[in-house]
DNA sequence: GTGAAAGCGCTAACAT
DNA sequence: ATGTTAGCGCTTTCAC
């Protein structure tokens, strides 16, 4: 491959214009710049990246720590950095903590020795072990806020209580709501606008746990759902919703008939479930979009103070919430 | 952040003496080894990686280009990829050229600046870019073989055979391939597949086109598949066959009654369409780990003859396909 | 067994 | 406008 002193040499210039040439072209004559791109392109001469990090001390990099690409939620706010940060001139640098937080630290280290910035995703991470790693890199946190570090989420509180006030005005007076993994803040935050929202509307909510949010999950739930007697059912995710409404529809319960379901996330297209989900849509490729820009903003200006964006989500209701029964 | 120098000094040795006790151990006194390596932990001394590729000219990075981290089939096979790296002590480069076959060169290239090598999951580029990568970093082909290579695929025309075998034992004379995106590599191994099984087994098969391997473009093309008078449809997808299978059964087909329905990846958990579909299982999380497994052998040995290993897929039968109607 | 020193490819003063 | 040179943090001969 190609370096720059071979570029320089076959221009017949220093290393110093070369480099000059290819980066802002400032102090160079237009000419002189014309002529070595050319030899560069003719040589395929491609600057190592190492070595300009090393010299610069900016990698030109970010790194995404997230539970699991695989899973649809977090692949989604990775698409959303990825395609934010290359548009951007940024590498992106992946790492898997396979739903393990233990592993975390380790994989935050590695990652932090090849980039400028790091976008953590990681809804199980301690708040001291984020405000450490914040403090070696600019960092921002997707779906999770901790004071004075950059961070987007979306407003989950807000969310489920706007689906609860929804389910309310249908007429539902005890109402279920099946919830996810017990660390995920994002849990704590969907409980607590529930909570409110319960209040507010005179409903009495019961809470059912369910130890992963996934379809099999929600039809291992189905039936304590039932038995609580609750006439609807406000699920941590859509999965678990999916799974609820396909085990209770086999038991022969009309939906919204008998049993209203709703989800979060809006992960179901229009149509793949009968009848359509009510949800909330969640804009997970939108935070990582945003986390992206933010951490941009960060690498330009580490002096900017503190920035948080909460996004509101809308409910979206379909077919699945009716009237409670009389 | 500390440095090697850092380190040294607080050890009171020589940065030769920690480079070597951070890296092997050969050549230093087993306790002023001990002694090093305690002095650059309470230091949280990470080496740079940007300087030790410099240095050796190893960066130890994967690259993995792929057209969609959103989508869950790639998003499998990057988590395959991306596990397997971890574990072997390699970071993860990744870049999406979000389905844009165009923007992939400008991509592979600012990837290999980084990385050692390459895991290339891009179903529609052209065989010669895929040869020019490979010569320029060890590279892996995901889903997809070009002679000399290495590359790791999913037997598709023995999986798609296999399935019409099926569907044929079953009774099925006339059967229906929904085509997915004409470009795309895997659509080619599924109709060879598919045409000589066909021929096999005395059907008629009829092929429709879909623009896009999705749940909406599936109800979008089941009009098509209905009129195309066949009494059993196989498409290129599960997203595609369940999106046929929604809507036909709108119409008030029954199914498999009057029509069967297969797919292909196995990506619909058990329940969660009913009837079950039936389905070829595509193993791309494991794809992904092999890919990984492969470009590291080739990187610490690079006169290695190409490599390409083919992986069976099973057919897995569930409700959606029965027996022909009379 | 350990240290000194020469780079790896590049950028950024500093000269000219 | 261009060239010279000193590093960036690390590995790796080569002496000692």
């Amino acid at each position: 491959m190609a370096t720059i002193h071979d570029v320089a040499r076959a221009a017949g210039v220093s290393i110093a214009t070369v480099s000059r040439a290819l980066n802002g072209g400032s102090r160079v004559n237009a000419e002189t710049r014309r002529h070595v791109l050319e030899t560069a392109a003719t040589l395929d001469f491609r600057p190592n990246h190492a070595a300009r990090g090393l010299a610069t001390g900016k990698l030109g990099n970010v790194g995404v720590l997230l539970p699991d690409v695989a899973n649809p939620f977090f692949g989604a706010v990775l698409a959303g950095i990825t395609r934010a940060a290359q548009e951007r001139g940024f590498g992106v640098f992946v790492a898997d903590s396979r739903e393990d937080a233990g592993g975390e630290p380790e994989l935050a280290g590695r990652l932090s020795q090849q980039v400028d910035g790091l976008v953590l995703v990681a809804p199980r991470m301690p708040d001291d072990d984020v405000l450490t790693y914040s403090e070696r890199r600019p960092t921002v946190l997707v779906n999770r806020l901790v004071g004075g570090v950059d961070g987007v989420a979306v407003d989950a509180a807000q969310g489920m209580s706007d689906l609860l006030t929804q389910v309310a005005l249908l007429g539902h007076r005890h109402v279920c709501y099946l919830d996810g993994p017990s660390e995920s803040r994002a849990g704590t935050a969907k409980r607590a606008g529930l909570t409110a929202a319960a209040e507010r509307h005179g409903i009495d909510l019961h809470v059912e746990q369910s130890d992963s949010p996934t379809f099999a999950a929600g039809r291992a739930a189905a039936q304590r759902v039932l038995d609580s007697g609750c006439t609807a059912a406000v699920c941590f995710d859509d999965l678990l919703a999916w799974g609820v409404m396909t085990r209770v529809r086999e038991l022969g319960v009309d939906v919204p008939g008998r049993l209203s379901i709703a989800g979060f996330d809006d992960s179901l297209e229009e149509g793949m479930v009968t009848p359509g989900l009510t949800t909330v849509a969640a804009r997970n490729r939108e935070m990582g979009t945003i986390a992206a820009g933010m951490l941009e903003r960060r690498l330009r200006d580490a002096s900017l103070s503190p920035t948080t964006e909460v996004l509101r989500c809308n409910v979206v209701v379909r077919g699945s919430t009716g009237s409670a029964p009389a």
